[in-house]
RNA sequence: GGCGGAAUAGCUCAGUUGGCUAGAGCACACGGUUCAUACCCGUGGUGUCGAGAGUUCAAAUCUCCCUUCCGCUACCA
């Protein structure tokens, strides 16, 4: 253990808002395989994975529920650890970023860089919506309303603390040039250097006073550390860094990270702010990080108000942990998103697990207890055949290796299977059917399943880091152990003479879809058609207003005499909107769900006394309305019946 | 709008530094086989390699331009 250096890997710790789901999942199970991978080439593997539980949208929903934050984030985090485990997740620290010493140890990082300059007591100016709390920009505004409430807002100013990204940001392009390997996949290097790096860093706001669920600054206690400076520290504090000095062993040992195992979405802080904060902490940075891709699900995105989510598990419920594994590992390529249906799970499972793997270990093991009552045995009777099925055997481990080496896992399994494949046909080309009817043959016979038992442990051997229980099976199938790693090019581990199980147990069970399908529609009813249980959802409630509120907004019917898309930019739609005998032009983002060309003629709600703004440079005098559904899809209001253009909506 | 990526068989995609009749998996069809979970093995596609132009003895691969889609970002009254 350990020959080959250690081996520091994370992944992104799950904020505990609420349950994981399918997508969720699979990250840990991605970062799993890789960890069990790892070690098995020998790497001494400390795998951390953890919750983040801080902020006001738990305050929020721990308020909403009527428990305090604490119970919230207790439950939940101990739900993620449920569902770490029921799949698998052989990790080796689990780190809560309200464990009193990450808590601690944020404290005094926090007030290092503070004493250091980098951080520094300065003020958040903007438009601020007392309700909400809220700071916003000029632009963020809706209506020059709160976007979140909706109600007036105010210039104020309030203090706060930043950190002075500036300072590092040459030194960061510089070791992502130096490090072509740093950002994981490549693409996204781009995209981190065209969009932060290159037109210039701003410094991040790293505490907050609007909420107070956060590891308080402990020389300013009115403020609480804001989330990606807590967050991000986890994957230094929860190994042992102390910001005196006195880092433990285990610190010293595993820092930098090898990997840190993150999704797409929050690339940007683990590849600018992160490595930031170490510089400013003199530690040495991360060898890579890896934004994998996402999940979806067929149906649209997985949505929590779309109730439509997948969680993991209930996939396991119907199909078994390590068919899970197998779906989100093979289904997931390296830098596209994948798609989680219930037709593809069933569609999977038979055909590679049920039909190429299942069936293969079923059938060897058959013929074995047929022909020779299970001993297996190695004669010695060769074929010219057999030298292709042990060159695929043998030469199956550096193809996988290779993969890995590339965090190409959904490859890496494929190279697994192709050696069961390899096996199959081996199955074809020998005819042991045949074989057994000579007498003579039977030495060949029994060398023909040896290979096959051979074949399937090295396999089976290859398999565990992504199926480690499908595995085990195979094994204790075979009666054999599991291979060690640097065996796996050679042949002939399998004792001869050895017995296999007389009562193979099926490993996958062949699924009927329209079964499937039935028993998810008994779980999960679908398109409920009572009124009660139709769709429906809430948006936060507004401050009443009084009728004079209401009577100062001026809404009229206006028909759209003319539209063209705004040419800068791609979600805006110009109109010329007449109302009564004018002609107002009003800007709109709706180009995603109408054309140009259908605008023209509707006759529309309008908002006429809205002040006029610029939107991408062009003037807009008023708003159309839409509704806007939980997908963010948009429905102009339009009257029922025709209604002359000005007519006055009230 | 800025930056980047993609467009190849019905579907999902490979295709290295330009080089032999452009590949794989799935699905489908046919054939073989029967040890096995009706499974496995084999065979089968005339694909304008998104459109157009150019460089070259030779281009899916390089250059230019166009179209469409995607990502990040800005903007989204």
């Amino acid at each position: 253990m350990g020959s080959k250096g250690k081996y520091y890997m994370t992944t992104a710790i799950a904020y505990t808002s609420g349950k994981p789901h399918i997508g969720n999942t699979y990250e840990i199970v991605l970062a799993d395989a890789i960890a069990r991978y790892k070690r098995k080439e020998g790497y001494d593997v400390y795998f951390q994975t953890g919750t983040d539980e801080h902020g006001q949208k738990i305050q929020e929903k721990a308020r909403d529920a009527g428990i305090t934050p604490k119970e919230h984030v207790d439950k939940i985090a101990g739900e993620v650890k449920r569902i770490w485990d029921l799949m698998d997740a052989s990790y080796d620290s689990f780190v809560r970023t309200t464990d009193a010493d990450h808590e601690k140890q944020v404290q005094k990082i926090f007030k290092k860089l503070y004493e250091k300059g980098d951080i520094y007591k300065g003020s958040y100016e903007g438009l601020y919506c007392t309700p909400c709390e809220s700071f916003w920009t000029e632009s963020q505004l809706v209506g020059g309303k709160c976007p979140d409430c909706g109600r007036e807002v105010k210039p104020a100013k309030e203090e706060a603390y930043f950190f002075k990204m500036s300072k590092y940001a040459d030194r960061l392009i510089e070791h992502i040039h130096a490090h072509p390997e740093f950002i994981q996949p490549v693409s996204r290097k781009n995209e981190m250097m065209n969009n932060f790096l290159l037109p210039g860093l701003q410094d991040l706001c790293v505490s907050r006073t609007s909420f107070s669920w956060g590891i308080p600054v402990d020389f300013d206690a009115k403020h609480v550390v804001y989330v990606w400076l807590d967050a991000l520290t986890n994957y230094i504090t929860k190994i042992g860094y102390d910001a005196d000095g006195n880092s433990n062993e285990l610190f010293q040992k595993n820092w930098p990270a090898d990997l840190h195992l993150i999704g797409k979405d929050i690339i940007r802080f683990h590849t600018i702010y992160w490595p930031i904060f170490l510089m400013a902490l003199d530690l040495p940075l991360p060898k890579q990080v890896f934004g994998h891709p996402w999940l979806l699900q067929g149906n649209g995105k997985m949505s929590k108000s779309k109730g439509n989510v997948l969680y993991a598990d209930e996939l396991v419920e119907f199909f078994g942990v390590d068919a899970v594994r197998y779906f989100v590992l093979h289904e997931m390529p390296f830098d596209n998103d994948g798609i989680i249906t219930w037709e593809l799970m069933v569609e999977r499972i038979n055909s590679d697990l049920a039909n190429t793997l299942g069936n293969l270990v079923n059938r060897t093991i058959s013929m074995s207890n047929k022909y020779f009552d299970g001993i297996v045995s190695d004669s010695g009777v060769t074929d010219a055949v057999d030298e292709d099925l042990k060159a695929v055997v043998t030469g199956t481990v550096a193809k996988v290796e290779a993969k890995m080496e590339g965090l190409r896992v959904a490859d890496a399994i494929t190279e697994v299977f192709n050696l069961f494949k390899r096996c199959n046909k081996y199955i074809d080309e020998t005819t042991p059917w045949i074989l057994a009817k000579d007498e003579e043959t039977r030495p060949r016979l029994e060398t023909v399943l040896y290979n096959l038992v051979e074949s399937i442990s090295i396999g089976a051997t290859l398999l565990k880091s992504f199926m480690p229980k499908t595995a085990d099976k195979i094994l204790e199938q075979l009666r054999t152990d599991e291979i060690p790693y640097n065996g796996l090019r050679m042949f002939g581990h399998y004792q001869s003479g050895n017995q296999v199980t007389d009562k193979p147990e099926i490993l996958f069970a062949r699924l009927d879809l329209e079964e499937v399908m039935k028993k998810v529609e008994e779980r999960y009813p679908s398109e409920p058609k009572q009124e009660e249980t139709e769709t429906v959802m809430d948006i936060e409630a507004k401050e009443e207003v009084t009728f004079d509120d209401f009577m100062k907004m001026q809404f009229q019917v206006g028909k759209i005499i003319e539209c063209k898309a705004v040419e800068k930019s791609k979600k805006l739609l110009c109109s010329q909107v007449k109302i009564g005998s004018q002609v107002k032009q009003i800007v709109s983002g709706i180009r995603k769900y109408y054309t140009p060309e259908e605008m023209v003629g509707k006759k529309v709600m309008v908002l006429v006394n809205l002040k006029p703004a610029k939107l991408a440079g062009v003037l807009s005098e008023g708003m159309l309305l839409c509704a806007e559904d939980e997908t963010g899809a948009l429905a102009l209001m339009i009257p029922e019946k025709d209604m002359t253009p000005g007519a006055e909506i009230c």
